[in-house]
Formats: structure tokens, sequence, C-alpha cells
DNA sequence: CGTATTTGACCCGCGC
DNA sequence: GCGCGGGTCAAATACG
């Protein structure tokens, strides 16, 4: 699927319905009704005139938005096409080379986990549980299991506020319970380890590490796949500066040293450049599927949050609906 | 009081 | 066999 199907909206950002976003939640009156209201009295004509002024200013500042909007979505979808595309040509050239490196120590599933209840893999739709090897002994057979049974690890790369160099908290949508923290050898930043909290019938996990690089980068490793659908209410930020929603996505993406990983910075409130996004440093070791929805999710919940865009979308809709209701 | 987080102890694979 | 290091467990603690 071609990530530019995925927002083509039915109506035309472009196309220029009698738009009005309002700042303070008022009443989202028909425009019809509102200019025979102004009509009742013939004295307010003045008004009329000064607030259709307004309202033209406001249109033009809406149309440059969207404008901008048009141009980061395009941007973006060139991107996510040049990293198809290299994910592709990397394919191509590394066929077997799949995970970060240290894939040789023992993976997080193993025999242990064959004797514990909770831990047992006989979870359908998805591939983690190479526990599930228990009728073979021979370890050719072993490691050729274990080959096709990996689970799906992706990296992302998420840039963190500035202020907030403590949490190792990454808002991606899902519910996760913390089960451990570690300091590991070779990075100062402790690492986090959290199960989904929709476990044990979901037994996705992710590693939380701060970049030992730049401290402002936190690192989720994601295990496995999700076996349940999106939570639909994405959990807002939980308090301020603690938020890493994954909004007004500058996406931009990174080859870190330990690997391809996903940038996504949240520190920029305008979008970066084309230029900037295009020089970014772009390769995608995740699978294709979680980088699409990885956008859809993010796009979707960041809009949804938005009170303006629910406010220009409404005010789209209504403008649509009026202009063909004159049409009558 | 129930749930989530913290944190020290423990387990286990790997390299030497 | 031993030590190291990553990963997990589970009791203690914090929080709403």
């Amino acid at each position: 699927m071609e990530f530019t199907s995925l927002v083509n909206n039915s109506f035309d950002l472009n196309s220029r319905p009698p738009l009005r976003i309002y700042k303070e939640d008022p009443p989202i009156l028909p425009k019809q009704e509102v200019v025979e209201s102004h009509f009742i009295e013939l004295g307010r004509n003045v008004h009329v005139k000064e607030e259709r002024g307004a309202l033209m200013e406001e249109l033009k500042r809406v149309s440059v938005e969207n404008k901008k909007l048009t141009e980061l979505l395009t941007v973006m979808c060139e991107n996510y096409t040049e990293l198809k595309n290299q994910l592709l040509e990397h394919k191509s050239k590394n066929p077997g080379v799949e995970n970060s490196p240290g894939s040789r120590k023992r993976k997080a599933h193993d025999n242990r986990n064959s004797s514990t209840s909770i831990d047992n893999g006989n979870i359908e739709g998805t591939n983690i549980g190479s526990s599930e090897s228990s009728s073979s002994d021979e370890d050719s057979s072993k490691k050729h299991k274990e080959d096709h049974m990996k689970p799906k690890i992706s990296q992302v790369s998420v840039r963190s506020e500035a202020s907030d160099h403590t949490s190792l908290i990454v808002k991606d949508g899902y519910q996760w319970r913390k089960y451990g923290q570690k300091v590991t050898r070779n990075n100062p930043s402790p690492r986090a380890y959290f199960k989904c909290s929709f476990a044990p019938s979901c037994q996705v996990k992710k590693k939380v590490q701060r970049s030992i690089e730049d401290q402002s980068i936190i690192v989720a490793t994601y295990e496995g796949e999700h076996n349940h659908p999106h939570p639909s209410k994405v959990e807002s930020t939980s308090g301020p500066n603690k938020s890493l929603t994954l909004g007004s996505v500058p996406c931009s993406t990174s080859l870190a040293s330990s690997g391809p990983t996903i940038t996504l910075d949240l520190t920029k409130q305008k979008p970066a450049s084309h230029e900037e996004i295009r020089n970014s440093r772009s390769k995608v070791d995740a699978p294709e599927q979680n980088i699409q929805q990885y956008f859809v999710e993010h796009m979707a919940s960041t809009l949804t949050k938005d009170p303006n865009f629910k406010a220009a979308l409404a005010a789209a809709i209504s403008g649509q609906f009026l202009q063909r209701t004159e049409n009558w």
C-alpha cells in the first residue's frame, strides 16, 4: 500500500469551503443561520462587514496553514518512498541479516519460558516464543528454528523534550508495564524493560534506553507484534513535559551506530524543511508494515487530538454541506 | 485497597 | 567451571 493513499482524504484540503476555525469553542452555527440572524437588525450591517473581513483574513491564514501542511505531507510521502526504496535495497543486499548486533546472545524467550506458565507462547498471531521448540533437541534444528521464529524486532529512536532527561517513557499509544530496569555495561543510562499491559495474551516487549551518543534520544527496541488492536483511545499526555506524543511529526530517520532506527524529532515545533528531511540519513530496518502502521497511528492520533483540526474539519464539512444546500 | 513501579536477587547463555 | 552481563522475577514500596 502506498503511503500516499493513506492520506487520500475524501475531501480536498485545498478546496476553499467557508472555513472558520474558532479559537475558543464557540458554537458552530451553520453559515446561513448566522447570516440570517444578522439581517434581523439592519443596523448591524457594519458589524457584518467587519466580520466578513475578519473571516476573509482567517480564511487566508487557514489557507496558508493548509498549504504548509500539504507540503509537509508531500515531504513525508517522498521521504517514505525513499525509505522504502532504501529498505528494499538494503534487504536485497543483505538477505539474511535482520537484527541488531548481539543477537548471538540468548534470546529473552528461551527454555526458561517454556517452563513458566505465563510465558508459554501459545499465542495466535504472534511469532514470539521460540520456546515452542520442545519437540527438538538437536542443536542444528534448534538453530534453524530460531532463525525462523525470532520475534520481530524493531528499533525506534525518539528525541525527548529538552527539559526531560530522566524519564524513559515513550508514548506510542500502547500501554506498557515496567518490569525491570538495568544499567548496562556500555551505557551509563539505565535500560528499562516493559511488557505490553495486555500480557500474557500479548507478549510484546520493549526495551527503552537513552542513546549513549545523544542523551536526548530515547531508543526503544520492540520485540514482537501486538496481537490486539491499537487502543482506540490513545492516552494523551499524562503530564507536563512527560509527554512524548508523536505528533506534529517532523519525522526523519537516522542511522545510529547501533543500527538503523527511526527518529521522531519531537523537539521541533516547526516542520523540518524539505532539505533537512532529504539530507537526513535514512535507513530503516523496522518492518515496513510497522513503519506504515506507525505513521498512520500517529498521524491519526495527532490529528484527532488537535482541537484546531477538529474545528477545521467540522467547518470544512459544514461548509461543503452549506455549499450543496445553497445550490439546491 | 488495588494497581503500577522500583529494585535487589536470581537465572542463564556465552566467552575464556 | 567460573565470571560477566543481559534479562526476568517478585517483594517492597508508592500512588491514586
